[in-house]
DNA sequence: TTGAAAGCGCTACCAG
DNA sequence: CTGGTAGCGCTTTCAA
């Protein structure tokens, strides 16, 4: 393409200066070029540019499923930032399984994306050291792993469990269920809350109250409508259920509502995500807001700090703090509403 | 890298060669190869092929909203499909500006992708002789533009207009509003829809019965609740409201809903979509399905064909029926049920 | 079955 | 301010 542009009587190398405003090159030379670029639509290659420069201006973005609106909501306030800075973003699904995961950053690896933003998950960190490997940079979101020293940003759900479970306790639920997610940091200390809130109030914990979902962000809305009738047919029936996610309550509740039980009078129903239809549910959902905007816009900005500075600097970690929504889902005459809005950083 | 790999005494062309499976290559240095290659955990860098093939194996996505679960189902179902034939999707974002979708798309341009898929939000067909003209192929969805013979994949928006207007007229409605959407192909035919409709029954078009959504794929929510206050504000009041999506529809009727109107016996209320998420709001929501997984499975079924074939065939268009879905929204004494499953091509 | 030469489109580096 | 030389990492063509 070049070549084309040669029949202006300049060098190669003139071109690809003003190409990139690099400032020596005069004036009109530069407005003589410019005129003949825009003439042909000319684009250079911004493949060739990569492998001399080293630099993509592509960071990656895997997430377990884009149809869930809080990675959509992630995606979309990282993509902002990072084409403020020039960069672009590229998403993948990994449909919330390990092998797919692993695949899509192989493939990710491959095109040498500076930078790669991961909601993980895979449940081992081998993968993560290969990634270190290749001296790609990678900001975890949403999901740690254990034994992992990474950037990372999330809220910590710990306190999500601990936030929903007393809220329930809160408004009056004596026979508290959970219905918990799969074997990733979020599933696991969301449950751990759950019973640290139980514990502190000197309640047992019933292992019948617990329900497993593997892949609590799939498939979402059968899966919470299976849990729900089996929490249903249960002697004493549970009178407050705190849902792994908002999904998994819609279709709890749907069921529920259908067999004729009423919410919350005869169970109280708390997920969290606080996705933007919860309002707007058969009975509007109570929630525990994870701040996806937030997860995105830091995500974005530490990736940009390691990109724009030579050294990698030492891992980073932002935990915000969940913040409870309460809706008509869990409204009895007790409740009262708490709510913390700090952060934290380390 | 391949220097890296010369320790093994054999060049980099058989290295290569390994690496893609080509036959001229001995058993034994093969397994050399691939061990020493597992072992360094090496990817070949993809853009170096591309520059030298001339193909990425990249399909780009351009869509004017991802938090807009019909578009995130299309994103899902052809990221599914390209990746079976060893295809990558790269997904953007327009948010419904045309200027932001123009970068976007240059942006894909100069990375050389094999494919364009496009949902476009421009009301001009300038753009797309440029991306002609740099041979790329593309596959418009669930948007046309006049005067443009691409291949396209999407429902029939006038028909989608009848079937929602008419179900609205079964059901007993005298005055029905439209909350339509922006002057893309969907917004213009799904009004010309709604008037025949109406006119098909001797009804008169009342103008102050449309309110125009300009960004109807946009922060819709809000827009909706605008819109029904607007037209609860009429007098007399429309009793049947056709809106132009789902989460308009659904802002629309949380509005009437708070101010105490019933759905659907005051007013009744059907959108389009059928999203996920519609049997599961205050009042499940009548709509028209758009097949937006089909959409997705037939644009990477025509991109895989041009891709596959040397020649570029003429214009490919599928034109899907839409289908009618009613739930309580629209559920009155009258009601009777239609629906239409047919699929014509041409 | 293997490998040497050539070049994809672009930019870094340093000379004029 | 301008341009030559070299090379990014890979694949192609064709000869050994």
């Amino acid at each position: 393409m070049k070549d084309i542009a040669r029949d202006l009587g300049v060098s190669v190398i003139t071109i690809s200066k003003v190409l990139r405003n690099h400032p020596d090159v005069g004036d009109e030379t530069r407005e003589r070029v410019l005129a003949r670029v825009k003439e042909l639509d000319y684009r250079p290659n911004l493949a060739a540019r990569s492998l001399v420069t080293g630099r993509t201006y592509l960071v990656g973005l895997v997430v377990p499923d884009l149809l869930h609106p809080f990675f959509a909501e992630i995606a979309k306030s990282l993509s902002e930032i990072l084409r403020g800075s020039g960069y672009y973003l590229i998403i993948s699904s990994s449909e919330e399984d390990p092998d797919i995961e692993e695949q899509e950053i192989s493939q990710l690896l491959a095109r040498r994306l500076d930078a790669i933003i991961i909601a993980s998950c895979r449940s081992t960190v081998d993968l993560f050291f290969r990634i270190e490997k290749q001296k790609t940079p990678y900001v975890l979101i949403d999901r740690v792993l254990p034994g992992l020293a990474a950037n990372f940003i999330g809220v910590d759900d710990e306190a999500v469990g601990r936030l929903a479970t007393s809220h329930l306790i809160d408004i009056g639920c004596k026979r508290i269920a959970h219905i918990r997610g799969p074997e990733t940091s979020t599933g696991i200390r969301r449950v751990e809350g759950y019973r640290r809130a139980l514990a502190q109030t000197g309640r047992r914990v019933v292992d019948n109250y617990i329900i497993t979902e593997r892949k609590g962000d799939v498939d979402t809305k059968q899966r919470g409508a299976d849990a729900m009738r089996e929490l249903l047919g249960l002697n004493p029936r549970p009178d407050g259920v705190f849902c792994f996610n908002d999904p998994l309550a819609m279709g709890a509740m749907n069921y529920a509502i259908d067999q004729g039980i009423r919410i919350p009078e005869d169970i109280a129903v708390i997920g969290c995500g606080n996705l933007h239809y919860d309002d707007s549910l058969r009975v509007p959902l109570s929630s525990i807001d994870q701040h996806s905007r937030r997860i995105g816009e830091e995500a974005a900005r530490i990736a940009l700090g390691i990109l724009n500075s030579k050294m990698p600097p030492r891992p980073e970690t932002v935990v915000l703090q969940p913040e409870l929504i309460v809706r008509r889902s869990t409204q009895r005459r007790e409740a009262k509403q708490a709510s913390s809005k700090t952060k934290s950083r380390s």
